[in-house]
DNA sequence: ATGAGTGCAAAGTGTTTGCAACTAT
DNA sequence: ATAGTTGCAAACACTTTGCACTCAT
């Protein structure tokens, strides 16, 4: 474990999760971390999986901390009019899967998917 | 309705749904449709409700016509594997939509949401 | 010492925008 | 006539890569 590769971890513990890559880059420049490192990182950790990610609108793909050691497993809802990332229930999508599986052969991963809609704000401003 | 917005239609009809922005944009290069054009038309086909579209892996967007006339509603799921869309039942998020909706107020919308997994032949081969 | 990790700069995608010429109505 | 649409080229945002240097072990 190298400085850089602690700071970028620090950084998506600190702060509220699910942030962009130059987000993360930019919380460390005062680390002198570059952008490049940052996302070979974040590549890396994803594939390790200590890190999960995701992509949304705007083409940022947006990334955040993989399973919280107590209970903090959660689902993604990508909010289609003002963006924000709201997180739900882990378990809403376990019938889906188990239909999925019996009906297309896909087996479907809820962590990694992102669930479009409107966030409780946004739908009682839209009625 | 002007000649390239009809080409970028019968292009999402013609072929096998789900292309790239660059990808229609290719079918229409004969046409002297220029790329711009293809995007603004895609975007604005997009907000009239008559293309759905999909923000997958490595980035690029994926359209496709909205609703085909005869029950050809569907959800897409996306293999993390070999890339591939495919193709869901459209009832499968209903249960999800009700429990999301009691327990976070977040109003899922199926169509817009991209599933992500494991296709049946990755899944096969992954074991 | 040695292999992995890093900074840098440059290139690659995918997408958007300002503007002048054009076209459907 | 006039408002909306297109082509073009340039700009943007996000991400990846080759290479030489540095650092952890």
């Amino acid at each position: 474990m190298t400085a850089p590769r602690r700071a970028v971890l620090e950084a998506l513990a600190g702060r509220s999760d699910h942030l962009t890559a130059d987000e993360v880059s930019l919380l460390l420049e005062r680390a002198d971390v570059h952008r490049a490192t940052v996302y070979r990182t974040l590549d890396m950790l994803s594939a390790a999986g200590v890190v999960s990610h995701r992509h949304t609108a705007g083409g940022a793909t947006r990334y955040h901390l993989a399973a919280a050691p107590e209970g903090g497993e959660h689902l993604h809802g990508h909010c289609r009019e003002c963006g924000t990332v709201a997180v739900l229930p882990a378990d809403a999508l376990a019938g889906t899967a188990a239909r999925l599986r019996e009906a297309a052969g896909f087996r479907l991963e809820p962590e990694q998917s992102t669930l479009v809609g409107l966030c409780a704000e946004c739908a009682a401003r839209a009625g």
